[in-house]
DNA sequence: AATGGGACCTGCGCGC
DNA sequence: TGCGCGCAGGTCCCAT
């Protein structure tokens, strides 16, 4: 799934690829997936402007353009962008002047892509916590102390920490060794550090990785980020942990599977 | 007010 | 072999 890692190796990827390109034309093979505005506008919107530059905000990703509108694409769980694509996409295929072609792909038609004005003014993104990177530990501490619910829902939050989904919650909390059911305001004060340092431990490792290639993602070239492979808890149940051997355990919380170790996080 | 659960979607892996 | 079911999860929306 497309996290903060997975967004920002993309973004990297593409500032490489498509910066100063001109959109020529656009083809639409699924209309459902383009947000705003409808279809017909949506195209005409594009064709002719360049790629000026491209920015992440947590999960989502912005393309600004030369005539000042904005392309925000939100991955969602199985989205994919391709570049150079083939045209043979499923959702929606950018062809450059150049006659190169970005495809947006996507499996389970969650994915969206809107065309705006201003997307500082999008709700989703006014709503969204501070950037993971842009945090001091202090702020994060105060923060967590603010609130009482479920360590690992919370840092889910998009509201309250930009860009955390799954994974990189779980993988978190595990170096941490803080148990995903705590109630945040029970942690210790060292146990908010450590967390805050294990957050930035696993998200830096992640993007040197260029992201972890569960499911459908990849990066823009179509290649594997290699993050999973340093994965301790996630999609790991019943597997013995890698610091004591006691088996992985998977609950629900917040609605999503949730490894941890019951051992190592307390 | 905060929290939990369902809906949205589709491919895959499992058990029978 | 083939079918049906559960699961994967980001976000929105509704109910409690």
């Amino acid at each position: 799934m497309p996290e903060l890692p997975e967004v920002e190796t993309i973004k990297r990827d593409l500032k490489k690829a498509i910066i100063g390109k001109q959109i020529a034309r656009i083809s639409v093979y699924n209309p459902i997936v383009i947000r705003f505005p409808a279809a017909d506008v949506f195209k005409k919107g594009l064709a002719g402007c360049r790629i000026k530059n491209i920015v992440r905000k947590g999960k989502v990703l912005i393309l600004e353009l030369s005539n000042g509108k904005s392309l925000v694409i939100h991955l969602k769980m199985t989205g994919q962008l391709i570049y150079p694509g083939t045209g043979k996409s499923n959702r929606v295929s950018f062809y450059f002047s150049d006659g190169t072609i970005l495809d947006f792909k996507d499996q389970r038609l969650f994915a969206d892509v809107q065309l705006l004005d201003d997307w500082r003014s999008l709700d989703f993104i006014r709503r969204l916590g501070p950037e993971p990177f842009d945090l001091r530990n202090e702020e994060f501490k105060n923060k967590l102390s603010a609130k009482k619910t479920k360590i690992k829902p919370l840092l889910m939050e998009q509201g309250f920490i930009a860009g955390i989904g799954n994974l990189y919650a779980v993988e978190s909390l595990f170096r941490a060794g803080i148990h995903p059911a705590r109630p945040s305001s029970s942690l210790s004060d060292g146990e908010k550090e450590k967390l805050f340092k294990a957050i930035h431990g696993v998200l830096t490792e992640a993007i040197q990785c260029g992201g972890s290639s569960v499911d459908t993602y990849v990066r823009l070239s179509g290649k594997k980020g290699s993050y999973a492979a340093h994965h301790r808890v996630y999609g790991r149940q019943d597997e013995p942990c890698f610091n004591c051997k006691t088996h992985i355990k998977r609950i629900p919380l917040g609605g999503r599977g949730t490894y941890f170790c019951p051992k190592c996080q307390k």
